[in-house]
DNA sequence: GGGTGTTGCTACGGAATGTGTAGCGCTACG
DNA sequence: CGTAGCGCTACACATTCCGTAGCAACACCC
């Protein structure tokens, strides 16, 4: 019980951490809250990335959190690797567009804290 | 150095975890990446809660993980402390509707995978 | 047969973070 | 006084994350 470690990736309908009714605002909230992951996600809202290129856009995010975030992200069928490299399932681009108000916001609290902040 | 640990609560235009570029979204992503806080402040959208109300509606999230999101949040101008108990801010308050588009993907992400939950 | 360069991804040890239980100091009510 | 609520912290244990190194497979070129 040590390496191949089963990821329980949250899906709707499962257990997931911190909720037993299977609700699927719940298992979200469960998979966003993990570390990297929306910023992965983030990052891939335009183009597609390789993995080597995915942890350079992320800041060198180390190879083991990332490999784990990329296989929660497909097993939610979020996010496909194919010939192009990684991209958002057309699924995932719902979602990533769902994200879009919350950007929105993030700017208006940059103006509020530091203005001219982009 | 231990007890009265700083926080570091990623606010726009400091150097958050895994960025340097102080661009709002990128504090913001992972100010919303650290575990529960998503949940938390989830369960905050609709009426007021106590500490120990709140930890309740997270199933009993451990009061040292809930009291650092706690102050995080403070720190961010999300949430506030009244008579009343925890509440959103007005601007957290626009943070928690920026996040409906968010809860109505995971509504159809529920239905997908397993038909008929919520 | 080299070499050199990609690709995705895993192993390992140490550091950071989260978990769970107990309990503090405070205020109120009787 | 006792009891009950409040926000919140201490402490020890478990899980997760990080950073570096490196693997196996594929390609290209010589």
């Amino acid at each position: 019980m040590k390496s191949t470690k089963t990821p329980a990736s949250p899906r709707p309908g499962t257990k997931v951490r911190g909720s037993r009714t299977g609700r699927p605002i719940m298992a979200l909230l469960d998979l966003l809250g993990r570390r990297w992951l929306l910023r992965v996600l983030w990052e891939l809202r335009e183009t597609p990335a390789t993995f080597r290129d995915l942890r350079e856009r992320c800041d060198g995010v180390s190879p083991t959190v990332l490999s784990g975030r990329l296989r929660e992200l497909r097993d939610a069928g979020i996010v496909d690797l194919d010939e192009s490299g990684y991209r958002p399932t057309p699924h995932g681009d719902a979602l990533v567009r769902a994200l879009g108000p919350v950007h929105d916001w993030a700017v208006a609290w940059g103006r509020r804290v530091r203005p001219s902040s982009e």
